[in-house]
DNA sequence: ACGGGCTGTTACAATTCGTAAGGTTTGGGA
DNA sequence: TCCCAAACCTTACGAATTGTAACAGCCCGT
């Protein structure tokens, strides 16, 4: 893979200077925007690894379009804003940003975060609504799994969430405690066995070897790790 | 009752006390830790999500431990110091750590913070290898063994560190405090018959005749050798 | 109200893995 | 050489974890 790419988006010409000037330095290819239209537009063409957002640009709400940066879980998001209110970064990193950095910054250290964000990329460049694994292609439009012989089966919405959540973040442990966390959301009460619960039924449909499970591989007292191969579409 | 688990490793107590009322009342289960010694211990039966980490702690040195947990996969490491300097952070970050927050915090950044870490799981060590040895083949994704018939058979998580260990460091001498030591990753000295007891069940895999060991040796009272040729594919 | 599919809960089976316990091997000293 | 204590191997067992079939409640359209 080639440097990894970094957008800028500020308004104040000064901050993007010094942040290029140290991104740049450190081995990153930088894009740098001052208005967020801008920015957007640039993204139809480039695929950056990490964002650099500023709040409180002239043209935009900043939250909104980290909102909708981190839905679409190409890049990393990172925060950098003046505001220092502890609400304000709640409510940022709750809408997604990965990190927050206050103004002002010191570059060594963005440059620092910017590479913790690198060590553990988002998995999936551009999730769409169908996926391709393994001979499996499931469409999250249908709920339908085909395998590659074109029979088909269904699956509902509680194994869908497992199973996005399986094909957005392949070859990696997931833990229970973070499956709950991110599908119910809500502090977990004492339904535990639900998720199992879940997972063998998709094992079901995906017809998985109780003995030699290919693609759903549970790791005792961990978690669960997705061994598939993803493409997205 | 599988809410994440959250470690909270400080030596002040009142800073323990804040953080894990904050942290109980976000919904997670939390241990705390005033000492290095004890929080690696417990390691040994529990999992923790993610690990508060304080530098500057009395018995050890903090930025080698969360080296060392950095590179164990399944918790996220945050570390929380009074230390404000840029270099400081820089360094903890660059060891491992996935953020840094500076002492004084607010109990609600750091929720914050540790549900960013929640939502992005970390990924795999070593994906997709496999290595092959004297007619056998391992694969670490599936976590199977094969030999040159073809003859499957699974491995355990367990089972896989230590195969793992030998396969990366064939023929060298690994003493049993090493092998503690990378796998265990605690410093306590409880019953290492575990350690036995993991060989002794991966040599049955391995179909290893007792009498005439030829891939894993012992070497009564310094450790053992793993004797195949290796090939990492 | 009825029926069907979805989903959490429960109960029990299966697996994992550390500990205990007893047997075997090793190597040094008597 | 013989003896023995330590080191090591193996089997068995049990606590914790996970798999899954069966049941029950819910929601929905008919």
């Amino acid at each position: 893979m080639t440097q990894p790419l970094v957008t800028i988006l500020d308004d104040e010409p000064a901050i993007r200077t010094i942040l290029s000037d140290a991104l740049e330095e450190a081995g990153f290819r930088t894009l740098s925007f001052s208005r967020a239209a801008a920015f957007e537009a640039a993204l139809k063409t480039h695929k950056p690894d990490v964002c650099l957002v500023d709040l409180g640009l002239p043209d935009t709400d900043g939250l909104t379009l980290v909102h909708k940066l981190a839905l679409e879980q190409g890049a990393a998001v990172i925060i950098i804003s003046g505001r220092a209110q502890v609400q304000d970064r709640v409510t940022g990193l709750e809408l997604g940003a990965d990190d927050y950095i206050i103004k002002p910054f010191d570059p060594a250290e963005v440059v620092a975060r910017i590479r913790v964000r690198l060590r553990t990329p988002k998995a999936v460049a551009h999730p769409g609504q169908t996926a391709r694994f393994n001979g499996w292609t499931a469409s999250f439009d249908s709920y339908t799994l085909t395998d590659d012989a074109g029979v088909q089966t269904t699956f509902s919405h509680a194994e869908g969430e497992v199973l996005r959540l399986f094909l957005e973040a392949p070859k990696r442990l997931i833990s229970r405690a973070q499956m709950q966390e991110m599908l119910g959301g809500a502090a977990g009460e004492s339904f535990d066995r639900a998720m199992d619960v879940r997972i063998s039924r998709l094992r079901t449909k995906l017809r998985e070897d109780p003995k030699n499970p290919r693609l759903i591989k549970t790791i005792y007292g961990a978690g669960y790790i997705f061994l598939g191969d993803v493409n997205w579409a």
